[in-house]
DNA sequence: GCGACAG
DNA sequence: ATCTTGTCGC
């Protein structure tokens, strides 16, 4: 049976396991040749609709040498038990869902992209990078918007730009756009990932919309999920 | 004390 | 994260 995921009694100590758990973490490797991805994404109820069902994520086991969907696999919970939301924190409330559902493929993946950080947290381990630890997996963080670090420069418009994000003179991740015109996108290696290589992973999905495909699809199918769970 | 704050 | 249709633009 897979390994359970460690939940901390309080933030002090969820920190501590943070900052223990950020000094496994490998910043080398290169998943270019890797075929099959596992993308990850989570939707929750909130307080401020009516919709008091599970929390449900969804990952999209994704052929990348066919560049097409092989698989795609939920796991819901009730919200109530889960970890509360707290930036910062992210992990704790959502791993344990990314792991039941990445139980659900009929294969295990070589590399992982996961809705969130990387690297580029406050303790160097989002929820990418936790995720890739926990199960030694390649893991690459892609979030739709900044946790921590500051943009080294402005990024430019066009499709394809990036420019490194920093925590001082250290790199930590890329902020990259990925079609022009659009919001950017938050790179960071997450576990047994370059740096540079992080970004060009992600440049392989590089097309129609401003996720990478399989995290799209992994976004649309929680969501989805959560709406039909929710109607019974 | 003040802002910032993945999903 | 969620509530949400049409609408403007490439």
């Amino acid at each position: 049976m897979p390994a359970p995921f460690p939940q901390p009694k309080d933030l002090r100590e969820a920190a501590a396991m943070q900052k223990s758990l950020a000094e496994a973490v490998i910043l080398r490797g290169n998943p270019e040749f890797a075929r099959y991805v596992a993308a990850l994404d989570a939707s929750h109820p909130t307080r401020f609709s009516r919709q008091k069902g599970p929390s449900i994520a969804a990952a999209v086991l994704w052929d990348k040498e066919k560049g097409e969907v092989l698989e795609v696999a939920t796991a819901q919970m009730d919200e109530a038990p889960l970890f509360p939301y707290v930036p910062g924190f992210l992990s704790f409330r959502e791993a344990p869902l990314y792991l039941a559902a990445l139980a659900q493929l009929s294969r295990p993946p070589e590399v992982l992209l996961v809705d969130g950080q990387g690297i580029a947290h406050p303790r160097r381990l989002g929820i990418a990078a936790h995720l890739g630890v926990h199960l030694d997996l390649p893991a690459i963080g892609v979030a739709k918007t900044l946790l921590f670090g500051k943009p080294e420069a402005e990024l430019p418009q066009e499709a394809g730009s990036a420019v490194r994000l920093m925590n001082g003179n250290v790199q930590i991740g890329w902020v990259y756009r990925s079609r022009t015109g659009v919001r950017p996108l938050f790179i960071s290696p997450g576990h047994r990932v370059g740096m540079k290589e992080s970004l060009a992973f992600v440049r392989l999905f590089a097309g129609k919309h401003r996720l990478p495909e399989p995290l799209r699809l992994a976004h649309q199918e929680a969501g989805a999920r959560r709406r039909l769970a929710a109607h019974e």
